[in-house]
DNA sequence: ATAATAATTGAATTCGAAGTAAATTATCGC
DNA sequence: GCGATAATTTACTTCGAATTCAATTATTAT
């Protein structure tokens, strides 16, 4: 008796007794496709693949058959062959930052025009991120954008698995990484001098988390301005980047202190900051006291509070993060890069500015 | 010449003359793992897979082996024979409006409490939706979520992939889905009782698209409650969702009529047309004119707008429509089912309630 | 028309983990 | 200590598409 190997039974096989028939679900494959066209597996995967060899005719036979069945290439087989899942991993840690999820919507329209897709990752407290960086590398991501801060061991183990990473909004010290960032200091800097210019001579700061190295880099830019401007030193109140923690940053601050302008590590803080001062206050913006942001998120822009600040550029930043990526999926020994963007100064009526 | 198979050439094998040595990277597998360990493939299949049995000697030299490799299971490779991919795919149309990256987060949490990932797709435009279908099937997700509307002929689609389907907030009418909502209808009510209550007695609505079912449930059910109420139908006015036409609606509703209670078919736009009222025509809210919105968003809750709303349970809702999902990947055969959640009165001074 | 070349096609193998069934080892009762 | 179970472990196959290389067919030059 000849054995011939084969993937299908004949169709007219007869069911195999004692065991109830398959119940799996109308799964269509290559090798279905190929079987309706009368050709083989191969063809039907060529013809699925752009710039591949073949003939006019098998392609519409083919795609005729591939029609009929309703048949969809498997991506995860695909991957497991061509070692490319098209899946990178986007790590976000704070989703209330409401400047987060239009980074995560920019970096979905950059990836999708690339036909990779996102898997979205979130931290729920910092200490899980090596559980996440773990399911990223199972699933065999061909890369990774992360708004979260690594350690340099576990930054070994992206590198050692070779696996493009792109951090945004964060350098990272004593280590050569790939980053997308916007000008933190020199936002500041041009909030400063902005305020300045228009007669402010006395600030507070209220500060993000303090592990946070974009609200470290805020603080450092706004601070060493005033200093170069010969002003006093701003009195700096720690926030955690909520609007709650904006409010709060108000109350203490005004306890001992009358500044005549706020500078907030973030928009969202800034607005309550602004809510703070005119409800509880009963201050007048930009009358009493002037405040500033940074971010640039939608409410902040928007007439009731028209805020001071500086726009990320969200789009640019996330279409390089989408470059750098794919640059090193191809070429994987590109060298680390750093892509630092400047904001845009957004002039409010939050602000006396010059 | 004896011809043995085997996956992994003898360690001591010379790299073929004519071809560089492969230049792939330290890729780890079961069978490296099962090597270094003295053991065969399946072992350490077993030993990754809760629940097999694997005396405690073969599993403690698996994970030795496997620490020292660095080895993590593929979930591709995984997935493709188990077939079960632990992904699910989440369909989102639009991103500023600020209530769907809550429920993007929301439903990522509970996702990956039972382990499966989100695959992101957004929409820029409806039309888009085949393309995007086309993916998701590619990918094998065990289940969808989606905050869209899919025409008959899609949801058969998933219906004949038996992939489960779970619409977020929409109804499909003469067909039975699966979906979570929030009873748009219901909260309607809610709001015009109290407003009514409270003695208003004109009302003007800003509505969002006329191709979103939300919508047009949001305007019914403000409609309906007032003519039972015996009052005059309100004049409504089409908007998209958004801040701006927030704005421009109370521009126009305020050209031929003067309500004193304006209701919003979301937060987004009801904090357009409080800015509007505000800064363009120097009303008091809620003095002059309520205000009412619709999802609970967290900037409308903020002291700054304190919005009358009702807050959407997202929570509750992302936790039931993944319950939903997972129940149907395990049993395929459950019908269709629609859970719909009460909103939540939040009563904010942005108007006049009783 | 024929040899030489190029363009298509197909058979067999591969990716990496999991499942199946057979083989081996451990445990138990007596 | 011996057969009988029960618990482990292994060899081999599977999932579905891509790829390699050999076989076939089409095209061109002569």
């Amino acid at each position: 008796m000849t054995i011939m190997k084969q993937r299908r039974g004949p169709s007219l096989e007869l069911v195999r007794p004692g065991k109830a028939a398959p119940k799996k679900g109308p799964r269509v494959t290559s090798y279905d496709v190929a079987e309706l066209a009368g050709v083989s597996q191969s063809a039907v995967s060529r013809c699925f693949k752009s710039g591949a060899s073949v003939s006019k005719k098998m392609r519409a036979r083919v795609m005729k058959a591939a029609r009929e069945l309703g048949y969809q290439p498997n991506a995860i087989a695909r991957s497991l062959i061509t070692r490319r899942s098209n899946l990178v991993g986007v790590i976000l840690s704070d989703f209330t930052n409401l400047h987060y999820p239009e980074v995560l919507f920019e970096l979905n329209q950059s990836f999708s025009n690339r036909g990779v897709h996102i898997m979205l990752f979130t931290l729920r407290r910092e200490r899980d991120i090596d559980e996440i960086i773990e399911q990223v590398f199972q699933y065999r991501v061909d890369g990774v954008v992360l708004a979260a801060t690594l350690l340099p061991r576990q930054i070994d183990d992206f590198e050692q698995r070779h696996i493009p990473l792109v951090f945004f909004n964060r350098n990272i010290q004593d280590k050569p990484v790939n980053s997308v960032c916007c000008d933190q200091i020199g936002g500041e800097r041009m909030l400063v001098n902005a305020l300045v210019n228009a007669g402010h001579k006395s600030f507070g700061f209220i500060a993000g988390p303090d592990d946070s190295l974009v609200s470290v880099q805020r603080t450092t830019g706004a601070r060493d301005r005033l200093r170069e401007l010969g002003l006093d030193d701003m009195p700096v109140f720690q926030g955690d980047y909520s609007y709650e923690s904006g409010l709060e940053g108000v109350k203490k601050l005004l306890l001992n202190h009358s500044p005549d302008a706020i500078i907030c590590a973030n928009d969202v803080m800034a607005m309550g900051c602004m809510d703070a001062l005119r409800r509880e206050y009963d201050m007048k913006i930009p009358d009493d006291i002037s405040v500033v942001g940074f971010d640039g998120v939608a409410p902040a822009l928007w007439s009731g509070y028209d805020l001071t600040t500086i726009r990320q550029p969200v789009k640019q930043m996330s279409e390089a993060a989408v470059e750098m990526i794919m640059a090193r999926v191809d070429q994987p020994d590109m060298p680390p890069e750093m892509r630092v963007f400047s904001g845009l100064m957004c002039a409010g009526v939050s602000a006396r500015t010059a």
